[in-house]
DNA sequence: TCTGGGGTCCTAGGACCC
DNA sequence: TCTGGGGTCCTAGGACCC
């Protein structure tokens, strides 16, 4: 279908979807605090991916050392992140919606936005629900918006399992109050710069000078941290498949390495782990990357863009291989990263309208 | 509390060229 | 001898999202 610009932006979020997944394969969990994180050992260096209802109420959340997971809520059932089961669930979810002919927009494993024209948008997103559900056994909350902005903040308010809608018409009364870093797309570091500025609510946000954020914050970044005040922007579902811009791969050592010998091994390992994604894809390296985190926390990057574009394992090693020589002999290092960055397709679209635009 | 892994996009500064 | 202005490419770092 291509990019359609529709009366409705409907985003569709399912519900703590990895603790849902592995409580639907062992249904004994149910009502049981669950968190999948890591390898599902809470004395290994691993953060939370995802903590059940149960586990939030005790403070667990996204991004939280294992250790402190386990420690906060100790009958808590920790359970190693399953990316196949996951990858499986998400599969299907995405051919529900796709089923009921609407242009879907896949976000995530676990979020996608839907265009619609509907009259009644509330009586789609309960469809919605109802088709995904009945599919997979798992629940999701809708937003619905007359922007991709408002719809992705709406689902916050519909949490969870339910809808809730947020337009024009009602979002300074829902958002107005409420601080920027509330919004998608603003965290912790940008509030604090914003703060700076005596900028704290969503609404003096929208009316903040854009010569003043366009100053702090650049062209393209300021003007468009000033429509996010407003709720504004594209209201465009695009189901044009996602193309990767690079692979990268990463370890975190649950010991840090001391000797050049074992950085080097390690770095052959991930420079063959990315570049067999690339070569998955059949697409040539131009670019490659590398990332070292010396302990006990400080992380340090390097890139190189190759003479020509390559698909040669034996070219991509070498390069990260000769990067690596950058590094300070001696240091210990807590993580390794090899990136490789690939060549785009001529019928790629060229780049998007959102700044913020990550992926799983 | 001691901080994962896989992504994306933006900005700034220096090099280089005209 | 000192000094322009603009454009593009490259690299490092920052911030954010799930």
């Amino acid at each position: 279908m291509g990019p359609r610009r529709s009366r409705w932006v409907l985003h569709v979020d399912l519900d703590q979807f990895l603790a849902a997944v592995e409580v639907l394969r062992r249904p004994e969990l149910a009502g049981r605090p669950v968190i999948v994180g890591g390898r599902g050992d809470p004395t290994e260096r691993a953060v939370v991916s995802t903590a059940s209802y149960e586990a939030r109420v005790h403070g667990v959340g996204s991004g939280m050392p294992l250790r402190v997971a386990a420690r906060k809520v100790p009958d808590a059932v920790i359970l190693p992140v399953d990316h196949q089961a996951y990858d499986a669930a998400s599969a299907t979810v995405m051919d529900t919606l796709r089923g009921l002919g609407m242009v879907v927009e896949v976000l995530g494993w676990d979020e996608a936005f839907l265009g619609s024209d509907a009259d009644d948008p509330e009586a789609v997103a309960r469809r919605v629900q109802r088709a995904v559900l009945d599919a997979t056994r798992l629940h999701c909350s809708v937003g619905i918006g007359d922007t991709k902005v408002r719809a992705k903040i709406a689902t916050g308010f519909g949490k969870p399992a339910g809808v809730f809608r947020l337009t024009r018409a009602n979002w300074f009364e829902v958002m107005g109050a409420r601080p920027v870093v509330d919004l998608w797309g603003v965290g912790a570091k940008v509030s604090r710069r914003l703060a700076g500025h005596g900028i704290r609510t969503v609404e003096q946000l929208a009316a903040a000078d854009e010569a003043v954020l366009v100053a702090e914050f650049g062209p393209r970044l300021g003007a468009w941290y000033g429509e996010l005040g407003r709720g504004e922007g594209s209201a465009v579902v695009d189901d044009t498949p996602w193309v990767a811009r690079g692979h990268s791969r990463e370890t975190t050592f649950q010991r840090n390495l001391t000797t050049r010998e074992a950085v080097e091994d390690a770095l052959r390992v991930l420079a063959a782990q990315a570049h067999a994604d690339t070569a998955a894809e059949g697409r040539p390296v131009f670019r490659v990357g590398l990332k070292v985190r010396y302990a006990p926390f400080f992380t340090r990057t390097f890139s190189r863009k190759l003479p020509a574009p390559t698909r040669s394992l034996e070219e991509v090693t070498a390069a990260v291989l000769d990067l690596a020589a950058g590094m300070e002999p001696g240091r210990e290092v807590r993580l390794l990263g090899v990136r490789a960055e690939m060549v785009m397709p001529d019928d790629a679209p060229s780049t998007s309208s959102t700044p913020v635009r990550g992926r799983i």
